[in-house]
DNA sequence: CTCCGAGATTGTTCTAGACAACTAGGTAAC
DNA sequence: GTTACCTAGTTGTCTAGAACAATCTCGGAG
């Protein structure tokens, strides 16, 4: 089996992907010439082009007229931080690991009552992580959930499980969030956990997500380690 | 003016995409067939597969090998998400102003050069300016974007209009753009410029736009006032 | 050092066909 | 009736060029 004879461009476009996740080519680099590789493959200059335009579409590479065919990047764009997950989910193939801190049930102060429209009589489940990114600390991240929405969160088990999931199992949806994005000096906590001197400039968050009935559901802070950017992606 | 000879692929989409806005075909109907268009507009089949093929990107019809080409939708799809705009653009009603402090044409250091995917030798402008909120430093901008997008920007004033509308009447639409954001310490031009005391942390972000054919158009970095924090909008 | 031009390099557009894969519908055999 | 096959029509893939346009390189003039 699997010699489905491809069409020649996807043929190609696959062998040229390839080379891009191997590595052979890194970004800032120049692609073979289309005429060049119209030889190696020994097809036509269309079918070349061809080839070329998926990995065009798919932001690899960008086409210079009268200079070349530019690597731009080697993998496919991770999307990210628009989508309703944590941001270290999904980090373009590292190993995202992570370790829970804390995890309790508390009375909510101020704040956290306010942000998630609760009584300060009420409950909440404290859900303290740090994140590692191939084993070295990469964010910190506090979440509050009210308890009425994940009554077993303050003593289950969540190193296999994602905090998403978890959610998703005890029948909770989330639809949208808000999220606030400010800098702020590390502090000692923070510096500890993220083996980072005090009072470095770290990229914080603040984000609360809704279910589909605009009830807050979940008031998440995360702090990040500075050699940890983030990305957003936006269109039109 | 305006008879600038638009490659006849173009030309043959922009005539089918008006006849579906006219709605001379609802969603579902069969589209001339390929063989009839190549007769009707005098090209080769080539010709008339890249036009349609703009037309398939955008989502307007199908393709059915062996049967036809459907129409799926009259309009282009609204794509929404985060907004293509700098955040500072949008501050919920606040008077929002610019000074522009730096303006002028300058070779790209190395940086520069690879986001934008341009050669070394290459001319890009220069934009730095200060955002004001209610009169006080907000945030600070520095943009980059190849002469050849702008050629008049390194000179034409700029206290009117908005950078987007300035690129739009150059003919030079954003489609999408990446966005990196970070958290460093206020060096001393930030720190002036912004009025706060230096290693001051700032939310950072550098954000990539690009054009409908992938091309990198502008890189523009952003240090905010730490009083000032940006805000996200996320959807499932 | 900058500016300009000539030539080389590279992507862009287009042609006129050919064959392949697939669809839909009709026809003949069972 | 049902199945199998055939056929005309449609999109999908590919060729072997050719001319064109934008860009880069490099050398020479100022």
């Amino acid at each position: 089996m699997s010699d489905v004879a491809l069409p020649s461009y996807q043929r190609i476009r696959h062998v040229l992907r390839q080379e891009l996740e191997r590595g052979a080519l890194v970004p800032g680099d120049r692609m073979p010439t289309e005429r060049e590789l119209v030889e190696r493959f020994g097809v036509a200059h269309m079918t070349v082009r061809h080839a070329i335009d998926g990995l065009v579409r798919d932001g690899l590479v960008v086409r210079r007229r009268g200079s070349g065919t530019f690597v731009v990047r080697t993998r496919p764009m991770a999307r990210s931080a628009t989508r309703l997950q944590s941001f270290s989910d999904e980090l373009g193939g590292a190993v995202v690991g992570g370790r829970v801190i804390r995890q309790q049930e508390i009375r909510p102060d101020r704040d956290v009552a306010e942000a998630l429209a609760m009584s300060w009589n009420g409950r909440v489940v404290e859900l303290v992580r740090v994140r590692t990114v191939d084993g070295t600390p990469a964010s910190l991240q506090q979440v509050f959930i009210p308890f009425k929405f994940a009554p077993g969160l303050a003593r289950d088990d969540l190193t296999d499980r994602s905090l998403y999931q978890y959610l998703a199992e005890a029948g909770v949806t989330l639809d949208r969030a808000e999220q606030r994005m400010f800098a702020v000096a590390a502090q000692d906590w923070h510096a500890e956990l993220l083996g980072v001197p005090i009072s470095t400039p770290l990229l914080a968050a603040e984000r609360l997500s809704r279910d589909p009935e605009n009830h807050p559901v979940e008031l998440a802070r995360t702090w990040s380690h500075p050699d940890l950017s983030v990305w957003v992606e936006m269109n039109r």
